[in-house]
RNA sequence: GGUUCGGUAGCUCAGCUGGAUAGAGCAUCCGCCUUCUAAGCGGACGGUCGAGAGUUCGAAUCUCUCCCGAAUCACCA
């Protein structure tokens, strides 16, 4: 087994837990493994009570005496030079680090490091595919959208960082008897220039006709039938007419992830694994795992306590997971990935555990290699969104409303600012990123706009107004020959330069909880503790702890934009 | 009914592998712009951590039972 202090020691980064197990390891050592004192280091909750704290309950029984007095005999026996203090407070040992070595420290790695800082090779490379987003075609995006979107492409951000290669997959939902029926509509009460002129909304206004029409003519959906099936076998038609929807709707789905500032590698949607679906039928028959069940063809996963996969249906047409197998091949021979995500809602919980179990069945032993990436609902008024029913919040106008507000406050708050569009943007969008990120993936939420465009308090504005008035002081601070004597004695600028030293640590703990909101809830913090700062001490007058206090400031900044940029969401250096 | 995820302050949520008086934000009330952007800072108010039992020196956190809510459970994706 691999000794950890090697591994903590790999990191670059200073490991203080360490330096606090070799000071307790004279006195502890005959009891307690290096291991076993490192695990039970805890960080207490208040500063008072010092920066790492180590509770002496366990040895009780050991050495048969109250834990008070341990704490008390351990620090006499200890070496406390390396430290400001170390103090026993009833069945604690608490020790506080030398502030201000530890902070020269900290700002000296950043200012070094800059925007590398907190970075990491663990991922060595290995890609790492990540499906995404997936709208529908000829359907317009909603916040339900937004959530795999956005923390897809945190995810993203996130593993690169954790020295990972992401490929960002939207994986479209470009195919289906949906399609038979949207050619139908098109070819009864549709035009060409309606749906050039605007896309979505004539085709989803197509798309909810026929819905509405079919109740009393439920002739419509033999003819949509017969259209699907000229677009399987090709009919030039057909495709031409599916080749163009596609087109315009992906057109205008662009129009959203540019708002957004996010891009993908690959837009192979599921028509794109049609002629890949064979090959999988044929591999499970081949492997004796397909059973005939009512008539249809399924893999049986009673072994997984599972439902059976329904593979092929009774009139032989295949399926939703047929078509996931044949991607998650596709992926794997194409990427060799090391990890497969899927940023996809909780709801499909039971199916990605099926594709994962018939992927196992098949000898795939990669299938461990594949996540899914769940997220909670978004409600409206307690209720699932839904296209047909015409409850859907586009993100389209969220977005707009939220860029919207922002303009309006900085008319009010910064009637100067220069490009202020650009900043109102930059500002509304990561208003409702950030919203959508602060909070653990798996909690479902109601939408709310007043909630998603706030400003105020732990949102996304405030971060980015905390890093924009650090980035005023640089400004006025003019330029800064060298960052030397990077020592504060102001005990105010503790909390935060603490905060600072642990990015890296967030770093990896998002990628490994695959939980953007890790970083998300950090920056709240690190912005909080820096206004707390900034509120209570003065940092361009004229000592000799000037250029250490703008080190800080300028470490803030660098950190708070990488944190941000993590999310997705831009840093204005004005706002 | 089975499975999974939730139930912490009026509302929205934190609380890392169990640890020192349970924390934020919003809302309400009260202070702070002759000092670096008040999208900020400080303070007040506010909780039987769904209920009960168990493990433990110690439980919001782990185990079990129950109550409540959501998602899902083969021919949709």
């Amino acid at each position: 087994m691999r000794d950890f202090f090697i591994s903590a020691e790999s990191e670059g980064t200073m490991d203080y837990k360490k330096m606090i197990v070799a000071a307790l390891k004279p006195a502890l050592g005959e009891y307690l493994s290096d291991s076993e004192i490192y695990g039970k280091i805890e960080i207490p909750k208040e500063s008072k009570m010092g920066d790492y704290a180590f509770p002496t309950f366990t040895l009780a029984k050991v050495l048969r005496k109250a834990p008070q007095m341990i704490a008390n005999e351990v620090i006499e026996k200890i070496d406390q030079s390396q430290f400001e203090k170390v103090e026993a407070a009833g069945p604690y040992i608490n020790f506080f680090l030398d502030k201000t070595a530890f902070g020269a420290e900290v700002l000296e790695t950043i200012l070094a490091q800059k925007e590398n800082y907190g970075s990491n090779d663990e991922g060595n490379n290995g890609n790492v595919p990540i499906d995404m987003s997936s709208p529908n075609i000829a359907k317009p995006i909603s916040m339900g959208h937004l959530r795999s979107t956005v923390i897809g492409n945190s995810l993203a951000l996130i593993m690169n960082k954790n020295g990972y290669n992401p490929i960002k997959i939207n994986h479209l939902g470009d195919w289906g008897t949906q399609f038979g029926k949207l050619i139908t509509a098109y070819k009864l009460w549709g035009s060409e220039s309606e749906v050039k002129a605007d896309p979505i909304n004539k085709l989803l206004e197509y798309y909810v006709r026929f819905h509405k029409e079919d109740v009393e003519k439920p002739e419509l959906d033999d003819i949509a039938r017969d259209w699907f099936k000229k677009l399987e076998d090709g009919d030039e038609e057909a495709t031409n007419l599916w080749k163009w929807f596609r087109e315009e709707s992906l057109k205008s789905f662009k129009q959203i992830y540019d708002k957004l500032g996010i891009t993908f590698d690959s837009y192979k949607g599921e028509a794109f694994y049609n002629d890949k679906m064979d090959e999988i039928v044929q591999l499970l028959e081949d492997k004796g795992l397909l059973k005939e069940s009512q008539g249809a063809q399924v893999v049986d996963l009673e072994k997984y306590n599972l439902n059976p996969a329904l593979i092929k249906k009774t009139d032989g047409a295949t399926l939703y997971i047929t078509r996931d197998l044949a991607a998650a091949l596709y992926r794997y021979r194409t990427y060799n990935f090391v990890q497969s995500l899927y940023v996809v809602g909780a709801e499909q919980t039971n199916h990605f555990k099926q594709l994962k179990a018939v992927l196992k069945e098949m000898g795939f032993e990669w299938s461990d290699d594949i996540h899914h990436i769940q997220f909670g609902l978004i409600t409206l008024n307690g209720k699932k969104l839904s296209t047909r029913s015409g409850r859907v919040v586009l993100l389209d106008e969220v977005l707009n409303d939220a860029v919207d507000l922002a303009q309006k406050q900085i008319n009010e708050k910064n009637p100067e600012l220069e490009g202020a569009d650009e900043v109102a943007k930059e500002v509304g969008v990561g208003a409702v990123i950030f919203h959508d990120l602060k909070n653990e993936r798996t909690n479902s939420f109601d939408f709310n706009l007043e909630e998603v465009v706030r400003f105020e308090g732990e949102t996304g504005p405030y971060v980015q107004y905390s890093r924009a008035r650090a980035e005023s002081i640089l400004r006025k601070a003019g330029e800064i020959a060298e960052f030397d004597q990077l020592e504060i004695s102001d005990s105010n600028a503790w909390d935060t330069l603490k905060a600072l030293q642990e990015f890296p640590n967030i770093v990896k703990r998002a990628a490994d909880q695959y939980e953007p909101s890790v970083i998300a809830k950090y920056a709240l913090g690190l912005a909080k503790a820096f206004n707390k700062y900034y509120a209570n001490s003065k940092i361009l007058t004229d000592d000799n702890e000037r250029t250490a206090r703008l080190a800080l400031v300028k470490s803030v900044s660098i950190v708070l934009e990488e944190a941000l940029r993590l999310l997705g969401v831009k840093s204005p250096d004005e706002m």
